[in-house]
RNA sequence: GGGCGUUUAGCUCAGCUGGUAGAGCGUCUCCCUUACAAGGAGAGGGUCGGGGGUUCGAAUCCCUCAACGCCCACCA
């Protein structure tokens, strides 16, 4: 920072400055958060971004967000931790890495588990520096020496003991049931990682015979290749249709197995043919079907989603793909005759999330989360206001699936994840669950992962040192305050959080979650990179510049949490404010005649009190926002009052006569509120800026805060006045087409000693050559060709400047203007009903607004015939 | 099937507790006035999706309809 302020380019240079103000704020650990602090905690943990994963525009977003907030509560006197990290992303990190093998032709089996966990180990540790390093050119000021990895060995041993404890509580089962199965990541995945899509498919009818009967029961089925598997036939029990056949026996074609027709509520009437094929072992509602009708289960349908070669199935379709099994089906159904229909039928097939794959719903043995008890006490806090939703609506959201919150299926058949902490002795198969093995030799350990989000679930606390409630970390930081991220992860994560942090460490993980929406592209499709259609925000940083990225995505923050349609160019208007920013703070540092300021405010003129007067309405409204999370709010104020106040006038008439203390104050005190948002670009000014400073960072610097003695209300109306008279008189010029090297007269009636303060602004500002102080008597002056403006206050004499024609019509529209307004405010006047029950307040204030109205549209109609 | 969201200026969107609408971009006019042309000055542009209701008064509250979007459920 040794340049001189002349020096300084003219364009902001955001990647340079960026680059520098990191740096020194990383070189002298400004963002390390102090566990012994006695001031009061603020603790953010990211949401931690998958280690496979680069930088996209949600973690720009989601990261900007949470930055801003720490930067507000540190500089707000809070000791701040914003705690990074990494998910190992079990299924996702594990794709990654087969798909690398598969390059080379290679399976992870090839590999043998241990081979595939030390390439998997290596190729996680070094990526996890790329997407944290990604964050680090957001500004992101996250304490760095406590980043945490979900598979570390502090977050593994959180794992194994919530994964013991819930065990022993009765609370994590082990059992054979109907799973969501990928057959291409070869795992069971949960219900809320299984996506539904629409697709055409048919419903085939096929015709039952009755055993030792003529006749034949027709079936409808999306699926005919799990026929092999079907157990019974169900009807509704009051579906008249089929009431004889009840407990009679039905003959599955193609293969001559025998099974019972079955009555059960479930099935509806309407639906097809109102009669049901059950193959319990292939479908989650036939599973319940059967097991209360205590039928069998015949897995027809392997791991790959081939069909199983045994006895129950056709051998023509042994080992056939799934959907090849369908075919070869219909075919043979089609030869025997069997077939009766083939319709159309629109239905919902579930996906696995990851890779897309159709899920075969399959029996299987898995472990499991009791949910509904857990459940109880998230529901409650949320209710009693414990942890807050904003916006709220998202609250609902997660109570109602938390009130019908189903178990959880948390063992994956993947190797990449925290093994499963049970122990089956070699020989008697015993199981044991516990911490450690407890017999290496003769105890082997489940092969079973647990579900990623499993592990996130614990993130608020694992990070902070839990189980050990004595750590430091833990009893300064944990609860976190705050919990920052997109409403797609509610679910997934944010439920499964305050879940496990009630049960295990009695408190809710966080008293906020403050859920932003999610980014879009500009036609409002979601960003992906198989649409081709994401914008990669380090390019849009190297671009347009960290600082102006942060603050265009805080300005998208709507109250309402909306959705963000972004495209690239939308950062410009953030890189505009940075370079005005930049600008105008070049422009007063290089006119200080005196090195040091010592904020001395006697003395103010009307001008000075104004923009303090401004300043200090700023800061309660920055401060406001902020508190409430309208974080887009915060933006527009800084935006307005920096841009439309500070530089457009106060910057302005500072060149006329100016007050450096006022100059530099505001500019300082400006910066400050501008920190959160545009950290390097308001470090680096503040640095250059020849006042005492408190501290060595504006980032460790006080956050202005509201002062009762900085409103001026009067001055600052009265000033409001003259930049009316200024606009007034400029747009008679322009309106006019009045060259600017022209200077024009102006006559002021009323309010001499205020606008006598000010003539040099007059002067200079609207290009005035003289102004006359007149009495109110003075009408002619009104009556000649001028333009009247000011509440017919300013008159700007235009003999010999002006078209009359061109006035008079421009009058006219004036007074039409001026008379619809007053006609709609005569008739509210009129109607007794609003005088009555309006405040005397808003009365007054109509009945005011008509007379002014009435007055100016006097002189209007009395300049217009004067002027014709 | 249930729930939620959106509909405001040409475009993208703000508008919190009801008092006749704002910004950015774009458009038009003028200006290289020595901080900034990524700029300055001025202007134009909206019956706030339709209909009904509450109210003295509705973009704002209620009902209803429509369009679009999202989430949950998963009738084979």
């Amino acid at each position: 920072m040794t340049e001189t302020l002349e020096n300084l380019s003219t364009t902001y240079n955001a990647r340079e400055v960026e680059k520098e103000i990191y740096k020194f704020w990383e070189d002298n650990e400004f963002f390390k958060a102090d566990n012994k602090s006695k001031k009061p905690p603020y603790s953010i943990v990211i949401p931690p971004p998958n280690v496979t994963g680069i930088l996209h525009m949600g973690h720009a977003l989601d990261g900007t967000l949470q930055d801003i907030l720490t930067r507000y509560k540190r500089m707000k006197g809070f000791e701040a931790l914003w705690l990074p990290g990494c998910d190992h992303a079990g299924i996702a990190t594990q794709n990654v890495i087969e798909k690398e093998l598969s390059k080379q032709g290679k399976t992870r089996f090839d590999l043998g588990r241990e081979e595939f966990l030390n390439v998997t180990w290596d190729w996680a540790n070094s990526h996890k520096s790329r997407i944290l390093g990604q964050f680090k050119t957001l500004g992101a000021s996250f304490d760095l020496s406590r980043t945490r990895f979900t598979l570390d060995e502090g977050c593994s041993k959180a794992v194994k003991k919530v994964f013991v404890d819930l065990y022993n509580k009765g609370l994590i089962y082990k059992g054979s049931y109907i799973v969501n199965w990928c057959p291409r990541c070869q795992s069971a995945i949960s219900d809320i990682e299984t996506e539904y899509e629409t697709e055409q498919g048919h419903l085939w009818e096929i015709s039952y015979p009755i055993k030792d009967e003529m006749g034949a029961i027709v079936i409808a089925t999306t699926r005919p290749e799990t026929m092999f598997g079907d157990v019974a036939v169900a009807v509704n029990p009051n579906d008249y249709k089929y009431k004889d056949l009840i407990g009679k026996k039905c003959v599955i074609p193609l293969v001559g197995r025998e099974i019972p027709i079955i009555a059960d509520e479930y099935v509806d009437k309407s639906f097809g043919t109102g009669a049901l094929k059950i193959t319990p072992a292939h479908d989650p509602n036939d599973f319940e079907v059967g097991k209360r009708h205590n039928l069998p289960f015949i897995k027809v349908i392997d791991e790959q989603g081939k069909m199983i070669a045994r006895s129950e199935v056709h051998p023509d379709v042994w080992g056939l793909d799934r959907y090849e099994a369908r075919k070869r089906t219909v075919e043979m159904l089609k030869a025997h005759e069997v077939l009766v229909k083939i319709d159309n039928h629109e239905h919902n097939v579930g996906k696995c999330q990851r890779c897309n794959t159709t899920i075969e719903p399959l029996l299987s043995e898995q472990w499991f989360v009791k949910m509904e008890p857990l459940a109880k006490a998230a529901i409650e806090k949320v209710k009693d206001g414990s942890i807050q939703f904003i916006p709220k609506r998202w609250e609902k959201n997660y109570l109602m699936w938390m009130e019908n919150i189903r178990d959880w299926c948390i063992s994956r058949q993947l190797w990449w994840g925290h093994q499963i902490p049970a122990y089956y002795h070699n020989e008697t198969k015993e199981m044991v669950v516990a911490m450690e093995n407890p017999d290496p030799k003769n105890y082997t350990q489940d092969k079973d992962v647990l579900d990623t989000w499993f592990s996130s679930g614990l993130w608020p606390f694992e990070t902070m040192g839990w189980p050990d409630v004595e750590s430091d970390d833990y009893k300064k930081f944990y609860p976190t305050s705050t919990l920052v991220t997109g409403f797609d992860i509610i679910f997934f994560w944010v439920a499964r959080m305050i879940t496990m942090g009630l049960e295990f460490t009695g408190v809710p993980p966080f008293s906020t979650v403050y859920i932003h929406g999610l980014i879009r592209d500009e036609f409002g499709q979601k960003m992906s990179k198989s649409k081709g259609n994401t914008i990669d925000p380090v390019l849009s940083i190297e671009k347009y510049g960290c600082d102006a990225v942060r603050f265009t995505l805080a300005n998208l923050c709507t109250y309402g949490g909306q959705d963000i349609k972004l495209s690239d160019e939308k950062f410009e208007f953030g890189r505009n404010f940075a370079n005005k920013v930049w600008n105008a703070s070049r422009f007063v540092l290089m006119n200080l005649e005196s090195k040091e300021q010592n904020f001395d405010l006697s003395n103010l003129s009307i001008a000075d009190k104004w923009i303090l007067t401004k300043l200090n309405q700023t800061i309660k409204e920055v401060n406001d926002n902020l508190e409430n999370y309208r974080i887009g709010e915060v933006t527009t104020v800084l935006y307005d009052f920096f841009w439309n106040c500070y530089c457009d006038w106060y910057v302005e008439l500072s060149k006329i006569e100016k007050n450096e203390n006022v100059l530099t104050y505001v500019l300082d005190n400006f910066l400050r509120l501008l920190h959160p948002v545009m950290p390097h670009l308001t470090e680096k000014i503040w640095q250059l800026m020849p006042v005492k400073k408190e501290e060595k960072a504006i980032m460790k610097s006080k956050f202005p805060e509201y002062n009762e003695k900085f409103d001026f209300e009067e001055d600052s109306k009265a000033m409001e006045m003259v930049f009316d008279a200024i606009r007034s008189i400029r747009n008679i010029r322009q309106s006019f087409n009045i060259s600017p090297s022209v200077k024009v007269n102006v006559k002021i009636q009323g309010e001499i000693e205020l606008y006598k303060k000010v003539t040099n602004y007059l002067k200079r500002l609207a290009r005035v050559e003289e102004i006359e102080f007149i009495d109110d008597n003075h009408t002619s002056d009104k009556q000649s060709a001028s333009a009247v403006v000011q509440n017919s206050k300013i008159i700007v004499p235009l003999k010999g400047l002006i078209d009359i024609e061109q006035e008079i019509s421009r009058q006219n529209k004036k007074l039409d203007k001026l008379n619809q307004e007053k006609n709609s405010l005569q008739n509210r006047i009129n109607n007794e009903k609003f005088v009555n029950s309006a405040p005397a307040e808003v009365v007054q204030k109509t009945k005011d607004r008509i007379q002014e109205l009435e007055a100016e549209g006097q002189i209007i109609k009395n300049l217009i015939d004067n002027l014709s």
